[in-house]
RNA sequence: GGCCCCGUCGUCUAGCCUGGUCCAGGACACAUCCCUUUCACGGAUGUGACAUGGGUUCGAAUCCCAUCGGGGUCACCA
């Protein structure tokens, strides 16, 4: 098989879960693939031995999975029921740390021949005195070569490195300017000296990512590179080295970074910041830390810890917002996915957010909402944007009820419960429990008035549950008040509701209204009202004939008993 | 601080390359109104930006320069 004229890869470190800027670039690295039907490559770059986990690089491709992000070479997965990856034109293994003996060592060898690469002892600790004194003296720092002076034939250099003295590789940095054409910025220019020689194997004998990655797309036959643009600096370190080996550079575009809407970085700190403010203001109201921590099944040493920034654990932060229903920020595409996103609003939006069509509706309008079938046709490199972005999750949440509400009533429930079964299991029983008339009820309830799964759950919880407790300024204000005017209607509408022969919405409809008129009612939001306190305890329900309808006779019956009994 | 990148409504952006059709268009958010038995959905309207200052030009959001502002990066992390 020849390999394809348009090469690109994805290429995270395995040392967490997909990030929505990682998901953008792999997204953006997909489509100019399939736009150019070339291939697309999913490489694992876990070279950082103390920090990456397979757990997480597996983690890392079921969400692109998820996000219909498809690699044509990669590492194998298997993902409803077919294989994403595998290594059609023989250039793995995938994961750097299988290549190091096969394809590093090897390279490495070959520039320390040459005299461009070079053993270095100084320790780690020697170098750091070294850039604080640089920084004191408000210099910028560089490696001052001092090794590569002091062997200095080649010879030498490799005795060394086989001896088995602790030691790092250098890069033999070039004297001469480096120019990086990037599709997206433009040329940049680097001028001579700006590198230093940069470490290309670390003392535990795995490669640095600048050296892994040069080495990779080489062989890997990369021709296109997307990738963020906290990348570009690193990019010139890269040209050098494939200028030393005589590869060709892949092209390059350096795309915008993206932002919390305060500017700061959108990182998992966010959800430990969170969960912070709400235990600190739990605490001013009156909460009582000690008591917290049992609760939460934390040491109150940790949990003090926690409240005074001294770490940021995701468990203590998960356990904090869990009870205090307080609900963290979405950070990573598994985030996303738990609230009860969808994939297609979640592309679309981070499609947008650093790449745009350009292209207008018939109406006159900006051509905004599409989806990855769309991208695979239109994606371009030169309408990436060169602005860093802020991740707006209120326009996320739009997309994200404008992609559900779009949805068939059919699909929709099929979309819910299988979210549900992944995230919250119990609720999926529930809904699988339910007959196709009052699933088709319950989507028709619930469709208009959530933007995400989760929240559709909520918005249906009370079918499921009685009320646990009545809200005390609607019970005064729809039960009690005119001489318990609510509950006047509560009793007479009650007796219209049990001498129903069917129980349906149109039929619950005209009951409400009928009990209105018999009482004068300029509108029947009275009745309703005092209903919703006695079927979910709040005022905030669903359309009263189908909330009624939903829970059906007996239940309905029975829920306002027990409210007019409970508030005689 | 050195080096590099960027600067259009609150946010994401169209327009910029190829100056006039732009007293700058769209989307999200916000506000008001309509619909309505609540909350939503839906519909209508509105508020709101070319960072600043100089050039070039008959004409500049668009070209040039400077200033200011934001960001990235300065590891044996990627």
């Amino acid at each position: 098989m020849p390999a394809p004229h348009v090469v690109t890869r994805f290429a995270p470190s395995p040392t967490g879960h997909l990030h929505v800027g990682g998901a953008r670039t792999a997204m953006f690295c997909w489509a100019f693939a399939r736009r150019m039907q070339g291939s697309f490559v999913l490489r694992i770059e876990d070279t950082d031995a103390a920090r990456s986990s397979d757990e997480s690089a597996r983690g890392i491709m079921e969400d692109l999975a998820w996000l219909g992000i498809h690699w044509d070479q990669g590492p194998t997965l298997s993902w409803q029921g077919k294989a994403i990856g595998g290594d059609p034109y023989h250039v793995g293994p995938f994961s750097q740390a299988q290549r190091v003996k096969t394809h590093y060592d090897p390279h490495i060898m070959m520039l320390v021949e040459k005299g461009l690469a070079y053993p270095a002892t100084e320790s780690s600790e020697e170098l750091e005195v070294e850039r604080k004194k640089a920084t004191a003296a408000k210099q910028t720092y560089r490696y001052n070569r001092a090794s590569y002076q002091r062997i200095a034939s080649v010879a030498d250099r490799i005795k060394l490195i086989e001896s088995g003295e602790p030691h790092v590789i250098r890069f033999f940095a070039p004297s001469g300017p480096i120019v990086v054409k990037d599709q997206v910025l433009g040329d940049v220019k680097i001028a001579p000296g700006e590198l230093d020689d940069f470490v290309i194997r670390k003392a535990d004998g795995l490669p640095t990512y600048h050296f892994a990655v040069v080495v990779d797309d080489q062989t890997m036959g990369i021709t296109h590179v997307l990738r963020a643009q906290e990348h570009l600096i690193n990019t010139p370190r890269h040209v050098a080295l494939q200028q030393a080996f005589g590869f060709r550079s892949p092209i390059y575009g350096h795309m915008p970074l993206i932002f919390n809407t305060d500017g700061s970085k959108m990182s998992k700190r966010d959800k430990a910041k969170t969960a912070r403010k709400a235990l600190a203001d739990a605490i001013a109201k009156g909460g009582d830390a000690g008591q917290l921590a049992a609760k939460l099944a934390i040491l109150p040493t940790e949990l003090d810890a926690f409240l005074r920034a001294d770490n940021d654990s995701l468990d203590t932060a998960e356990r904090i917002a869990r009870h205090l229903r307080v609900a963290l920020p979405e950070i990573e595409v598994a985030d996303f996915r738990e609230a009860g996103y969808s994939p297609q609003a979640i592309n679309n939006f981070l499609a947008l957010l650093g790449w745009n069509p350009g292209m207008k509706l018939p109406d006159g309008k900006d051509l905004e909402r599409f989806d990855l079938a769309f991208l695979s046709e239109h994606f371009s490199i030169e309408r990436i944007g060169k602005t860093n972005g802020k991740f707006d999750r209120k326009k996320l949440l739009s997309f994200n009820g404008d992609v559900l509400s779009a949805m068939a009533d059919d699909a929709y429930f099929e979309a819910w419960r299988a979210w549900a079964t992944a995230c919250e299991p119990e609720f999926a029983s529930k809904l699988a429990s339910l007959d196709a008339a009052t699933r088709a009820l319950l989507v028709g309830a619930v469709k208009p008035r959530a933007k995400t799964f989760r929240e559709a759950t909520s918005a249906c919880a009370f079918v499921f549950a009685r009320p646990a407790s009545y809200d005390v300024a609607a019970v005064e204000k729809h039960l009690r008040a005119n001489d318990g005017q609510g509950l006047t209607l509560l009793r007479a509408f009650s007796g219209a509701l049990d001498k129903l022969p069917t129980f349906d919405a149109p039929t619950v409809h005209t009951a409400i209204e009928a009990v209105a008129t018999a009482h004068a009612l300029p509108n029947p939001g009275a009745l309703a009202q005092a209903t919703r306190i006695a079927l979910t305890g709040t005022t905030v329900s669903p359309g009263l004939d189908v909330s009624l309808a939903l829970l059906g006779k007996a239940e309905s019956l029975a829920r306002i008993q027990a409210c007019v009994v409970g508030h005689n």
